[in-house]
DNA sequence: GATTTTAAATTGTGAAATACAAGTTAATAA
DNA sequence: TTATTAACTTGTATTTCACAATTTAAAATC
C-alpha cells in the first residue's frame, strides 16, 4: 500500500476514499453481503467496479467471505474486525447529513436516528458493532 | 446537487468524498488557510485540483473566505459551521487509523493521540470545534 | 511609474478511474 | 441436457485526476 502522507486521515483516505468502498461497507452493516445484494443497492455500482472493490477490500483485510454450503457459487462477504472498526465514521457521517442536509432519508436511517436519539451515539456504535459481531457467530 | 441515493451516508460523500476535498478541510484545522498553504501540505495537490474543490467547497457552504486586509490577493478560507462540523469524523479516521494502521504518524497527530488519551475522544472533538471557533472571531 | 515578485488561477495533454453495455464462466436447478 | 443464477470479465466511452507550463492581478521594489 502506498500512502500520500504520514497523516493517519490521509492514510484512511487511501484505503477507503473513494466513492464506492465505505458504501459496500455500510451495506454490510445493514445485512447485504452478496455480489448481487450489493448489485441492488440504491447508488447502483457497476459490476467491474464492485468487483475491484472487492478484491481491494479484502485485500486490506477489511472484509473476508465464505462460500454457501448449499450453494457454493454464492460468495458471503463479512466485515472483518478492522472493517467493523469503521461504523463510528460510517455514524458520524450520517449525523453529520441529518443536521446539516435538508433531504429526506431512507427509513432505515430514520430508523438509525431513533435508536441514536433514543440511546446516544455512543451506546448506538457499540450496540450496532456487537450485534454485527454475534450475528457473525451464528 | 445531485444525490445518488437517500442514503445519509452515501449523501455526504457525494460532496467530499474524493481524494482531496477531508484533507482540505483537516488543513483549516490545523491552521493552514490558503492557496499556498494548501499546495504545501504532504499530499502534494495539484493547483486545478485545489481550485475546483475550493471552489466546490464554498459552493456547499463548508467553507468560505475573506481577503487579507494587508494583501488583497492573499484569500483566507475559513471553515463555517457546517464545515466545522466534519471534526467528529476526521477524528474518528484519525482513531481508525491509530488502531489498524502498523505505520508511523506524522508528530500533529501524535500530539492530537495524547491529548485524546488524555482527556477523551469525545472531550477533543469539542475543545477542537470550541478552540477553532474562537479562534476565527479574533 | 516601470519592473519584479507573489498568490491565485488557467490551460493543455496524458493517465487513471469510472460508467455503461454486453458477454463469459461455473455451479445449481429444472 | 438445458436453463437459470451468481460472480466475473471485457470493451469502449466518459469523466476525473496528475503534471507541467503559462497567465492574471495585486503588491512590493527599484
Amino acid at each position: 500500500m502506498h500512502f500520500r502522507s504520514t497523516c493517519p486521515v490521509s492514510n484512511i483516505l487511501d484505503i477507503v476514499g473513494d466513492k464506492w468502498s465505505l458504501l459496500i461497507i455500510r451495506d454490510l452493516f445493514i445485512g447485504r453481503n452478496t455480489y448481487s445484494d450489493f448489485l441492488e443497492s440504491p447508488e447502483q455500482i457497476s459490476t467491474n467496479i464492485l468487483v475491484d472493490r472487492l478484491k481491494k477490500l479484502v485485500q486490506f483485510g477489511l472484509i473476508e467471505f465464505t462460500r454457501n454450503q448449499q450453494d457454493k457459487k454464492i460468495k458471503h462477504y463479512n466485515l472483518t474486525s478492522k472493517g467493523v472498526d469503521l461504523y463510528p465514521i460510517l455514524a458520524e457521517m450520517a449525523v453529520w447529513s441529518r443536521k446539516n442536509l435538508d433531504v429526506e432519508f431512507h427509513p432505515l436511517s430514520v430508523e438509525m436516528f431513533n435508536d441514536v436519539d433514543a440511546i446516544g451515539l455512543e451506546k448506538h456504535i457499540s450496540n450496532t458493532i456487537e450485534g454485527y459481531k454475534k450475528q457473525l457467530n451464528k
